[in-house]
DNA sequence: GTGGTCTAGACCACA
DNA sequence: GTGGTCTAGACCACG
């Protein structure tokens, strides 16, 4: 976790999940780690958790069965389409941001595979 | 400004000026409307508006001649170095994301260009 | 069973069974299913049916013959008396918070109307 | 706000809120109370309020102007919504529960009539 | 053991 | 002033 940036914990709480996710780390139906354990391991408050996993309720990612635990959803497709929905999001957000700059698209193309070859940061 | 989003308000009225800035609408030594007629422009309170103000004299982006008003820095440099610094550190996170989420480099071009021909907004 | 809605799931249990009473599928004096029993044919925690169970004997629904298992207390009347404190209890509730929202006798009536003529599902 | 039932403080806030627009207590684009100030008003923590607040927000009950406050969502239409919302699904559950009662549709509109006519509680 | 709720009190950014 | 977040710690119902 990081505490120094601005973004809620509690967001980056989900975040880590949604990559977990992604990255078959973990699968549809897997438990979730209860909300004691995780803040344990994130040392944060069990509260931070709690609205964490809430939230990833309302998105329909996760739901809880009552006194056992919270799981992740049972749907296989939710992780091809949560890939999707986060690269389209950050795909979106870096073209939009570009071309406000007034670069071309061209340009766009350019500076990012100057990027890749770059390599490293 | 976008009052329902959670970047704040004073960060979005920065990203206009530099965007003018960039775009050439405004020029290095140009004056920057008072507070008072910016904030009656963009429906804000004063007190925003100021902050951004403030903001951008850190990053030496601006500075106040007192009794006269404030103005965007001289350097003509400025321009192009903003674009650069700007594109720079977009381009930058939407790689580190994309990577985040699992995609190679070629995933990643693929994605751009597709969404840079899809060019809807 | 509905595990996702906020109703506890022994509390469910039980309603389910004063269903089954009122509607003469088991009748006073019968035998209740023996906790795992009727916990496996729900897929529930042997833990809640017992519960449930505990409830209903608080209620005087229900008792023990110690060895042998539990029934349905033997009195006839606790039929239609269960019916009746049912549906006063459900009827009353509902006027309540029609009336709360702003309803009159007339406006409560004919939604009911409305509501039994629709007759959907 | 009753401590004593087992109904969510925050839910009891937001039925409570819910109830004010329905009865045109507070009206479509009306400033919400502070978290503070309804807090001490209810003598609840302002957490409390803020759980319920923000849940509203979800139903798109209200929205908030950083720094400024919350406010009702400013759609009229919001009022009857709500109302017909409200009452449908509460007649709804009244009449699911009767019928599972086994009662037919005649008995339910008498016992409803006698109910209405009976007065007090 | 689990999650759900609540309190008390704190800090912060924003307007 | 506002709301947003977080911690610490508590109690409860549920399984």
């Amino acid at each position: 976790m990081n505490f120094e940036n601005h973004v809620p914990i509690y967001i980056q709480i989900i975040d880590l999940i949604k990559r977990d996710i992604v990255l078959g780390i973990c699968k549809p139906g897997d438990k979730l780690q209860s909300v004691r354990e995780y803040a344990l391991a994130l040392k944060v408050n069990p509260n931070t958790v709690q609205k964490a996993y809430q939230e990833m309720e309302r998105m329909s990612l996760a739901f809880t069965k009552r006194g056992i635990g919270r799981f992740i959803v049972e749907e296989e497709a939710i992780v091809l389409k949560l890939k999707h929905e986060m690269s389209d999001e950050i795909a979106h957000v870096f073209i939009e941001k570009m071309i406000e700059l007034g670069y071309t698209s061209d340009e766009i193309l350019s500076t990012v595979k100057k990027m890749l070859n770059g390599g490293k940061k």
